[in-house]
This record gives structure tokens, sequence and C-alpha cells, in this order.
DNA sequence: CACCCGTGGTC
DNA sequence: TGACCAAGGGT
């Protein structure tokens, strides 16, 4: 039951001056768009999502206006921000909330957890973010902060632990704006300066207090954090596949014969399709005949 | 819970 | 240059 509150308004203060102005943080952004960057933010860096999701906003500015789209229409426009499942997950998202929320993305925690792509990270970003209730809000921004300013740590567990959400929800203000505020200046703080690779501590407002700084700042000692392989992977042969899916035009019937041209093995070729198929990011229409779904 | 799922930039 | 990293989620 320490008091954190010098510490709180260290950080306040900090955002307050270094903050990046944002689309997605601007008065006039409601919850969906809230929402939106939250998906495409997922795993992918800011600098690639802001063109992306202007053109997202402007073509579908509410909940109701994307599921209204075909689902297929979701993961062209995604284009080639990654990890297209995220599309179609946010058009069945919009889905949900415009059939079983009146089209008003929900400001209940679990409603938030409860529809599609949306897990335990975003349910609470847009629940403190949007909704501006207090939430501790674990991202790998924040986690990392968390793993070196408390634990001493250069880097977090591999995985989300009981010990990081109470080391959150400890220092977490009580007044539920200033606990939104603080938990999206925790994120900012570890994306602009307490950075995976090379933190400058030198311009960091928490340095004097970071038990990782104070320990010397030791090398990372934990279990190695395996790498994401991507070539020759069926990920990349899935890459591969729905680029081509995705330059057709709409409805635009796509032959077996230009999906086998982008991967020499057939087997692998093969395996990838059918995982696109089955992940409901490609429809078939016909034998040897595909699209994007409807 | 370890692994799968895209893509591009960085050192 | 290959490994690492980027506002995770689902299984």
């Amino acid at each position: 039951m320490t008091d954190h509150t010098a510490l709180h308004r260290t950080v306040l203060g900090w955002y307050a001056a270094h903050a990046r102005e944002l689309p997605w943080r601007e008065p006039e952004a409601g919850p969906w768009a809230v929402m939106v960057s939250e998906f495409m933010l997922q795993q992918t860096p800011v600098k690639r999502v802001l063109p992306m999701y202007a053109q997202w906003m402007e073509r579908w500015p509410t909940p109701a206006a994307l599921a209204a789209a075909p689902s297929g229409e979701a993961v062209r426009a995604w284009g080639r921000l990654g990890y297209p499942r995220r599309a179609l997950r946010l058009h069945a998202a919009a889905t949900a909330i415009t059939e079983q929320h009146g089209g008003e993305v929900p400001t209940d925690h679990a409603e938030l957890l409860a529809l599609p792509g949306v897990g335990e990270y975003t349910a609470a970003a847009v629940a403190s973010f949007a909704h501006r209730q207090r939430h501790a809000v674990l991202d790998t921004n924040v986690r990392r902060v968390f793993a070196r300013l408390v634990d001493g740590n250069e880097y977090p567990p591999t995985a989300t632990t009981a010990a990081e959400r109470r080391t959150a929800n400890e220092l977490l203000p009580e007044q539920p704006e200033t606990a939104a505020t603080w938990a999206v200046a925790v994120m900012e703080l570890g994306a602009l300066v307490c950075t995976a690779r090379t933190p400058d501590c030198a311009h960091c407002p928490v340095a004097a207090d970071c038990a990782w700084r104070l320990a010397g700042s030791p090398a990372y000692q934990g279990p190695p954090r395996r790498g994401q392989s991507y070539e020759g992977t069926d990920r990349q042969v899935r890459g591969r596949l729905l680029a081509v899916l995705r330059a057709a035009d709409h409805h635009a019937d796509v032959p077996q014969a230009a999906l086998d041209a982008v991967w020499p093995d057939p087997v692998q070729r093969a395996r990838a399709l059918d995982g696109l198929v089955a992940d409901g990011l490609v429809q078939p229409v016909a034998p040897g005949v595909y699209r994007l779904p409807g």
C-alpha cells in the first residue's frame, strides 16, 4: 500500500510533455476509432498503421459500416499490415457490435473480452483509453517498463504472469481518469524511451528510481526468447497466396494456376491454402477457383 | 502453454 | 545478414 503519488506525477508530467499526437488519441476519436487502432497495432508498428488507419476510418467510420461490407473487403483493405486474421476478426467484432450491442462499442470489460479478436490487452485498452475506466493495461511496452523499473530485469517473462498483473494493479492510480492517462503514459514511455534494444535512460523521467539501472543494467538472464523465423514457413506461403487474392478485383475468381505460381513446393502450397480456407480468409468457389470471402 | 499467425524495419 | 522486434489473440 505504498504511496505512488510522486511516481504518478513524474510519469504523467513526462507524458504531458512528450506524448505523440496520434489520430486515435484525438478528442474526436471515439471507442470505435480506439478499437480499430488497437486491432491494427497488435504486433504492428505505429508508423505502418497510421496510413491504413486513416483509410479504414474514412471508409468504415462505424461498426455498422464495416459489418455491412463483405469480410473479404476487410481482408483486402488490410493490405500488407500483416496477420490478416486480424482483419477478419475486426469485421466479426463489428458484426457482433452491430447485432448484439446496438452498434455501440461495449463499455463493459467482460463484453469487450467476448468480442472476436479482443483479448486481455485489447479489452483493457479500449475500456481504459476510450471509456476512461480503471484497468491495468499490460502490453509489451508496459511489461518491459515494469520489469525494469520494479523488478530490475531487462525483459519481462515470456508470458504475462500473475505477479505482473499484481504490480500493474498496485501502481495503478485510484481515480479512473488518472488511471486511464497513467496507462497510456506508461505505454508511451516504453515505446519512446524504455525501448527493447537501446533504452534512452538519459532522458527517462524515472531513471533515478529504476531498479534495473540501480543494479547496473544487468544483461538479460532468463530463458532464450524464441525468435520468429519466417523464410520458408507456411506463413510466408500464406502471405504470398493472399497477396494474389487481394490483388484480384472484388469477386473476381482466381484460378489455381495463379496461386500455384507463388511457391514451388506443391505439398506446402496446398497446406497453406487449406489453412487459409480453414481460417475463412479464402473462399473456394469451385474446384480450382478461389476468391476472398463474401 | 508453446506454438502458430504477416510484414517490414533495424543493427 | 540473420536475428530481433513491433499497442496480441487463439488454440
